[in-house]
Order: structure tokens, then C-alpha cells, then sequence
RNA sequence: GCGCCCGUAGCUCAGGGGAUAGAGCGCUGGCCUCCGGAGCCAGGUGCGCAGGUUCGAUUCCUGCCGGGCGCGCCA
């Protein structure tokens, strides 16, 4: 917690202390304090801090909101921290804190270092984010992209927020789309080796295949083109799957994306737990046959209508076997287990946590982000994909063309729930007004300045920090402080953006700062101020770029 | 038709029930004796529409309009 959150917590409980006395002295007619709000205000001139309490407690006192609130600072007890309180505008109360409290944050961000910023708000709980989850018969995609940034984020959020993080890869190994793609290989395979034969209407069309299958050729040649066709597709996928899950594993260990699980949807066919979860959903009454297909009453649960679970052929759907997986998942003592989709699966949601329900979890327990989709634009003009020819721009392109920083920091520069534009002349454009560069450039120049300094670093606690007195240096410190606070709350709203936006803000103080500034001065106690001002914002942008994944260059 | 998401500045987007709604890009004009000018400063326009809840609504609710995505014994 940082001195901040400290503050803010010491007040806001001397804010209940005085309503709870005000109210039992008669001075406030009211029932239960109700939860307010006590937030830095938008604007410098209504103080540090503010409060709404007084204007809540209005309507249930009968008293005009700025009396209650000067009843209420006649019993606050706030310590010596705060220099002033005054009651503004339609009833706030504002607190303007004692400067002092700006000049702990340095210490303290000096001392936690690669800790700072990060909190004990999970208490070690075990969470799992599961993200990108791609279908392993075809090539990682922008949709695949935008989710991989935002999962693995999610996950270092998550991880500085105190919580025990699995990152989990889903591979879709069985069922249909697993015989679509043998069937696909199989052409790719022939026709390679001079077989006339028909590529399938409804298969996989990518170039990638090919590929895959030239590679195969490379190594075993023909000989799978005299055995028994179930054997040699099982043979083809077996050898496809593994070559595009290791490239897949590549690409996103380049786009710093590294998994603690790769989960195969085979071994819930081969363990059993399919076939148990339905045995389970059965004997609690929540499915039934119908024209030849057992179905689950998802329509109790909230759904708009009962799913098919086993088809009339006797296979599981891919429902079915979702239902297994995330029983799986709690049955590993996830305590929140979260999914990061596509908006194309969105409809997908509401059955699958009635699934969970009617198993007994808690369906709160499982978070869905839903993430809208990517259009990709150059030169002004969006990029077509085409599914019908299996061509679009991959994840590896991605990066060879705008870099792995760009890539990232564009994508989670936005909310999941809004569409994402993504410009690529921008993103690839190394200047002033791509905004990564901006906040590298931001930490490139710290480097520079401690670099160009002969003595070695001075200590927080032997500096005068009360020399600092700049508002730009003050400003950059109130931001500093700002980063357990944003931490927090990104990892309680599962929103990575809101980061995004932090290191540019802090970025733009920083250079504002720099301009106006001057820390190697001659003057030996402001410059060893400033120098420390300077490394605790060198600290803060580093640990933040970091939950970006994005990374902070000494020189650029 | 039903469901989910979105609608805020010319464009792309932030905005946690609060006070005078922000940023980037683009446009115009300034700032280099000195730590990296990939920087700084200044200039202006806006919450889709209509109701409701509230002391207070860009924020919550309802309806409508517009855009995206779903609604399969595909995944």
C-alpha cells in the first residue's frame, strides 16, 4: 500500500468516526453511514482529497448538505497530516493535505523498487487467465493478438496485485475442426506428391498448410500415401499440430507472452471427464433426449435456450466439453478463473456459467472479458482479410512490421469492450507521434541524466526532498504516487488499459519536469533531490512499462 | 425478431454517480549558451435523440436511432 492509499484510508476512517459520533449526539438524523466516495479531485484548486458523505447523508438527515458538512468537521479528527478542510461547492469536503506526505512517496518508492506498485490485494488466491486459445489448425491472428496482450497483462496485473497467476493456452486438439484440418493436410499432402485430388469444400485453405506439409514431405516423403487414409490423416495432424503449436509457442514467447500450461483438450475425452461431468449434469436432472440428442436445460440458468450436449452421432459437442474444462479448472483450486474471448463467442457466456451453476460453483468465480474485434489500417484504409483464401496478417508479421512494443502498447491502449482501430503507419512510425516511442523516449532520457552523473546515486533518506518544490515537481510526484493506486484498480476491474494510460501521463510529466527543471544543477542539494525524484520515476515508468510488456530502453 | 458491445472534438479514443468533460493524431504559431528537440508551450470545437431515477447523470435505468458481433447436433 502506498502512502497515498494509507492516507486516504486514515481519513476516510475519521470521516465514519465523526458521522458515527455526530449521528449518536443527535447533531445528524440519519440511519447507517452510508459507503462514500473520497477521491482526488479533477480539479487542484478542490484540494488533495474529497468527499461526497455529506451530500449522501442529506436526504436521509432532512439537512441541507454544506450544513451537514460543517457539523461533520466539527468532530473530525484527522491528524496533522491534513493542513486544511473546507466545505465547497454543493457540500464536498476537501482536504488539502500537508506537502510533507508527497516527500514519503520517494523513499518508499526507493526502497520497494521492483516491488512498487504492487499490493497483497490477492493474498496469494490462485487465478487463472486463460487467453488466445487459438485454433492450432490455422495461424495466430490479430483477434489472437489484441487477446494475447491483454491476457498476459491481465496476468501481470494480476500477479503485482498479490495474486498466485497461472497463464493457460487452451488447444483445441479434437473434435470436428481437428478432422476438418486431417482431411485438409491430407489434400495438401497429395497434391504435393502429384495426386489429383479435390481439396474439401469446407477445409482449410491457408498457404500455412501447405507448408506444413512440404516440411512433412522434407522428411518422410511418400510414405503415407500407400497406407490407410484414418491412419495417414491421424498421422499428418499429429505431425501439423505439433509443428504449428511449437511455431505458435514462438511467436508468442517473441511477443513476451510465456504460458505456464498448454491444456489439450484431448485429455478430457481420454481422462474420462467429459463423459463424467455429463454423468454429474445427469443425475442432477439437467438433461434430457430429444430428437436423438441429450440437450441441457441451460435454459434455467438464464440462457435463451436449452444446448445440445451429445449429438445424435454419440459425439460430445464443443459445449460439452467446455462444461468439462472449466470444472476442470475449479477442480484445481482456481479461486477466480478468468477467460479473455473473442466478441464473436460472447453469446457462448451465459450458458457456459449456468453450466458452472448447475455444477455448484459460483459462476461469479469465472470472469469473461470480451474483447471487440481488430480492423487493421493503412494508409487510411482498413486491410481486408479474407476468409475464404485464409489470408490475413499474422501475429509474426505483426511484429516484423511495428515491433513488439508498438504492437503491444497499441493494443492495450484500449478498453477490450471497444472496437480497436489499429493503425500501422502509426504503430511502425519511430517519431514524436507514436506514443510508445514517447514513453520510452521519456525513460531513455532518465538514463541519460544518471548517466552523465559522476557521484553515485544519492540515497532518498539522505536527501533534502523538501528542496523540491517546483509544481512540475510536485506534479510528477503526485503521479508517482498515483501507481499502487492504479495497479489496484486495474486488477479489481480486470481493465489493463487504464496502465496504458498511466505511463503516458507519467511520461508527459516526466518531460514536462525535464523542460522546466534542470537537475544537474550546481546547487548540490537541489540536484540530489532531483536526482532522487528523477530514479523513483525511473523506477515507476520501468514497473509499468513492465505490467505492459513493454520494454524500457536505456538508449534509444 | 432476440441478445451482447459501441455511439464523447475533424479522426482514433480516455473518462471510478460529483464541481469548469480530457489525451493523441491532424492544423496554426512560438521555444535550442546548458542534463538526449523522439522534447516543451500556446491556440477550439464535443457527451446520438427522448424520457426516468438522483441533491447531482457523459456515467445508472427505459425507449428510439445509428454501427459492430452473435443467435448451428460449428468451434
Amino acid at each position: 500500500m502506498g502512502v497515498l492509499e494509507r492516507l486516504k484510508s486514515q481519513i476516510y476512517q475519521a470521516l465514519t468516526r465523526a458521522a458515527q459520533e455526530a449521528r449518536e449526539e443527535g447533531r445528524i438524523a440519519c440511519g447507517q453511514i452510508p459507503p462514500f466516495t473520497l477521491e482526488v479531485p479533477r480539479e487542484k484548486a478542490h484540494g488533495d482529497l474529497a468527499t461526497n458523505l455529506a451530500m449522501l447523508l442529506s436526504r436521509a438527515a432532512g439537512q441541507p448538505p454544506r450544513l451537514i458538512a460543517q457539523v461533520l468537521l466539527e468532530y473530525f479528527r484527522g491528524g496533522n497530516r491534513i493542513a486544511r478542510v473546507e466545505v465547497a461547492g454543493p457540500g464536498f469536503i476537501n482536504f488539502f493535505l500537508d506537502p510533507s506526505w508527497l516527500y514519503e512517496v520517494l523513499p518508499e518508492v526507493e526502497a520497494q523498487d521492483e516491488s512498487y506498485g504492487c499490493s497483497s490485494l490477492g493474498q496469494g488466491q490462485k487465478v487463472q487467465v486463460e487467453f488466445v486459445s487459438a485454433n492450432p489448425t490455422g495461424l495466430l491472428h490479430m483477434g489472437n493478438a489484441r487477446g494475447a496482450a491483454l491476457g498476459d497483462t491481465l496476468a501481470r496485473i494480476l500477479a503485482a496485485a498479490g495474486y498466485d497467476v497461472t497463464r493457460e493456452f487452451y488447444i483445441n486438439d479434437a473434435g470436428n475442426q481437428i478432422e476438418t484440418f486431417g482431411h485438409s493436410l491430407e489434400a495438401r499432402y497429395l497434391q504435393l506428391l502429384g495426386h489429383d485430388v479435390p481439396f474439401p469444400e469446407d477445409g482449410y485453405p491457408g498457404q500455412d498448410l501447405i507448408d506444413n506439409m512440404k516440411s512433412l514431405i522434407a522428411e518422410v516423403g511418400d510414405k503415407y500415401v500407400a497406407i490407410d487414409p484414418r491412419l495417414r490423416r491421424e498421422r499428418l495432424v499429429k505431425y501439423a499440430l505439433k509443428e504449428k503449436l511449437a511455431r505458435m509457442e514462438r511467436d508468442l514467447t517473441d511477443f513476451g507472452v510465456v504460458y505456464d500450461v498448454w491444456f489439450s483438450e484431448q485429455t478430457l475425452h481420454d481422462s474420462g471427464a467429459v463423459e463424467n461431468v455429463l454423468r454429474e449434469l445427469q443425475a442432477k436432472g439437467y438433461l434430457y433426449e430429444d430428437e436423438g440428442a441429450l440437450w441441457f436445460r441451460s435454459a434455467l440458468f438464464g440462457d435463451e435456450k436449452d444446448e445440445v450436449l451429445v449429438r445424435g452421432n454419440g459425439t460430445p459437442t464443443y459445449f460439452a466439453v467446455d462444461i468439462a474444462y472449466h470444472q476442470n479448472k475449479f477442480q484445481r483450486g482456481f479461486k477466480r478463473v478468468v477467460n479473455v474471448w473473442g466478441a464473436d463467442h460472447h453469446g457462448h457466456v451465459p450458458r457456459l456459467k449456468g453450466a458452472m451453476r448447475a455444477l455448484g460453483f459460483d459462476p461469479d468465480r469465472l470472469e469473461v472479458i470480451i474483447m471487440q474485434l481488430v480492423r487493421l489500417f493503412k494508409g487510411g484504409a482498413p486491410v481486408r482479410m479474407s476468409k475464404r483464401t485464409g489470408e490475413y496478417i499474422t501475429l509474426r508479421e505483426l511484429m516484423e512490421e511495428v515491433g513488439r512494443d508498438a504492437a503491444r502498447y497499441f493494443f492495450l491502449l484500449r478498453s477490450a469492450d471497444s472496437h480497436l482501430d489499429f493503425d500501422l503507419d502509426l504503430a511502425r512510425e519511430q517519431s514524436s507521434e507514436n506514443p510508445v516511442y514517447y514513453i520510452q523516449y521519456a525513460y531513455a532520457r532518465i538514463c541519460s541524466i544518471l548517466r552523465n552523473t559522476e557521484a553515485p546515486l544519492p540515497r532518498a533518506q539522505e536527501a533534502v526532498l523538501e528542496a523540491l518544490q517546483d509544481p512540475a515537481e510536485l506534479a510528477l510526484i503526485r503521479k508517482i504516487a498515483d501507481l499502487p493506486g492504479e495497479i489496484l484498480f486495474a486488477a479489481t476491474s480486470l481493465e489493463p488499459h487504464r496502465l496504458a494510460h498511466y505511463a503516458y501521463e507519467l511520461a508527459t510529466l516526466f518531460h514536462g519536469f525535464y523542460t522546466t527543471c534542470r537537475v544537474l544543477t550546481e546547487d548540490p542539494v537541489l540536484r540530489a533531490a532531483r536526482l532522487v525524484l528523477v530514479n523513483a520515476c525511473r523506477i515507476t515508468l520501468r514497473n509499468t512499462l513492465g505490467l505492459l510488456g513493454v520494454s524500457a530502453p536505456e538508449r534509444m
